[in-house]
DNA sequence: ACAGTATATTCGCTCTTCCGAATATACGCA
DNA sequence: TGCGTATATTCGGAAGAGCGAATATACTGT
């Protein structure tokens, strides 16, 4: 496999990356939704939510449909949702694992 | 699921998002290798290679053995290898977008 | 103990990501 | 046309990722 290919492949991982755009996906999972009801469902900014709705778009990972005044997103491709499916087993098959990592994530949250 | 539960997830996402990092975990589908195997195969620099390693390390994906003078390194789940094969069937699913994704790129690389 | 090989870590630099603040664009309604 | 709501983009600073060079550590054989 080329270089490129691997690029792609990492490119969608970063894609993936980030808790909020995690949060994302998982509240898309469902349904359709607009802008603003992501925003209320996750209490994030506005300004900070659109741009990792701008992430997601640009690496085709959600669709999005302008309907009057609002924009609704979805995800593309429901093999993306198998993908975080099969990362949720991974984490409970990982769970003593998991734990110590996130007693970890939690120290150097609270170093800074 | 609460924020940390979705940092672990994006962490884990983010751990896979670099083409070395890809590539690593391509050559150990098959059997564990030790670095200078892995080196050799991927052609990147040891130091770099080592602190490529020591991500996917600290992220728990891979397992190290010691034998002697060397590293023996291997995927800790097989979960893993099957995120990676959906992600082979997603980028198949996508040809056409990806192809364009991939001329984009393309074209960042070489605007730089 | 010493030389050699294998691997890991540290350092300094550059490039990128992330965020909120401010601003811009688009649409709907009066 | 002008106002209000919904969404996107731009900007600047702070934090983080990634790299090669240099250095450190660990093991092996002599």
């Amino acid at each position: 496999m080329q270089e490129t290919l691997r690029s792609y492949k990492a490119s969608i991982f970063r894609a993936l990356s980030h808790p909020t755009r995690i949060a994302i996906l998982e509240v898309l999972r469902e349904r359709e939704l607009s802008t603003r009801a992501i925003q209320e469902k996750l209490g994030v900014e506005q300004a900070n939510l659109s741009q990792h709705l701008a992430i997601l778009r640009s690496h085709r990972i959600v669709a999005n449909r302008k309907d009057g005044n609002q924009v609704f997103y979805s995800i593309r491709n429901p093999l993306l949702v198998e993908v975080l499916d099969i990362m949720r087993r991974y984490f409970q098959a990982n769970l003593a694992d998991a734990i110590q990592m996130l007693e970890e994530v939690e120290c150097e949250v609270s170093e800074r």
